[in-house]
DNA sequence: TAGCACTTTTAGATTGATCTAAAAATAAAT
DNA sequence: ATTTATTTTTAGATCAATCTAAAAGTGCTA
């Protein structure tokens, strides 16, 4: 248990974030994309992980994180987003300036700082985001919840995340009060390019693109 | 201007304090010892850094730190010193605690950071170790301050800074509570050994090597 | 001034991280 | 089941950062 550079914690981090979302079994060519590098430098950084025991490797077979790959990366995750909290609540950046410094943050090596910034911040469950911020063993909370696009007319809700994490849609979602926390009620589906009509508490009303409605996340109430 | 790596700012760093300790022409030598590394290594690093114009260097003739190469020195040890700073104040870590994990997050990249962190901390003039920030344009506050070897008897003064940074130090003047700020009075000077008694306010008395009264630093009152 | 000690540079290798181009393997389509 | 397309691996280079061993340069000392 040599400490990894940052380069392999990189790659550690974005097979997670990939089979999370398209399953266990992660292709180098996802990997590549993930990472903006070629396929050749992922081949060979894949041997390097499989040696050191944090990826299942066999040859044109894909990868998979082993339980100690898993836990690198989601400590990563972890550092990540207490990191991206504390800008936010203790620094006054805004959700949409603190990804690029916390990528840099997470790398920071040191247990005992992770756990007094989890402290210092009041032990918060999810990150400037709505992403659940993973307790020291790893474990995520979940919360139920559905894009916004997928409330019935009528349904009440509460926004609680992001799909999407690119500055422009975070500032635009300021620019029209739909950060989290926001109230919002759905009015209508328009069937024509599916955009929704939304109330928004206490009295504006709001059409959203489909890209905007898929792309925010609601808790139903 | 393109971005430095960690090493080459660690290079400039190094380059920077031994400047400030023997003089401004700093040997290869003296490099390699503050660094760790071989004499080799840190020829090629100089050639580099020249390279970039970060440093003055002919063969054979020290080097010196540039304008722009004695700035981003200056910059990485405000970063340093207002991460120690964060870190006891905020953090509550000691002071014999924070060296190393400055050492990495000196090398985060972002200046609109540093500035919300100095404001954070409401622009502390001195680390925790009682040694000056520098300003954003790497200006640094000068103290007069002694060693406490060098106070006479009856001269009292206070603990504002010490000469070695060691943790066995650090933690041996948090026992004799001699930590920053404890008021002191010379009472006598032994020459056999030079070991010095002080009154330590208010009302304790204490004898302290050599080695101890030439590392710590006091203001005369 | 000639010799010796110490410092600095060069030569040559290694390791990690990356690339491009080409070969090999797998998956998809006809 | 062949052929074709796509993915993955290999081969061979490059660049930064490091090392050891040897050569070259500086400077003190007798
Ligand atoms: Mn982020
Ligand atoms: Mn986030
Ligand atoms: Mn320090
Ligand atoms: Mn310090």
């Amino acid at each position: 248990m040599e400490s990894l550079s940052q380069t392999e914690e990189n790659y550690l981090k974005a097979i997670f974030k990939i089979s999370e979302r398209d399953g266990d079994s992660v292709s180098n060519n996802a990997i590549s994309m993930e990472m903006q590098t070629s396929a050749a430098s992922v081949t060979d950084m894949i041997g390097r992980l499989s040696k050191k025991e944090l990826v299942n490797y066999q040859k044109h077979r894909g990868v998979s994180l082993t339980d100690e790959g898993r836990q690198v990366a989601t400590h990563l995750v972890r550092k990540h987003r207490l990191w991206e909290a504390f800008l936010v609540e203790k620094l006054s950046f805004t959700w949409d300036e603190v990804h690029d410094i916390a990528e840099q943050l997470e790398h920071i090596r040191s247990r005992v700082l992770v756990e007094r910034l989890d402290e210092f911040l009041g032990f918060p469950r999810f990150d400037p985001h709505g992403d659940p911020i993973p307790d020291a063993d790893g474990n995520f909370a979940v919360r139920k919840q559905v894009p916004l696009s997928e409330l019935a007319v009528g349904d009440e809700g509460i926004v609680v995340g992001v799909q999407d994490h690119a500055s422009s849609f975070l500032q635009y979602l300021d620019r029209v009060k739909l950060g989290l926390g926001a109230k919002v009620k759905m009015l209508e589906h328009f069937e024509y390019d599916e955009s929704v009509k939304i109330r928004q508490s206490p009295d504006g009303e709001l059409v959203l693109s489909k890209k905007v409605s898929q792309n925010l996340f609601v808790q139903k109430k």
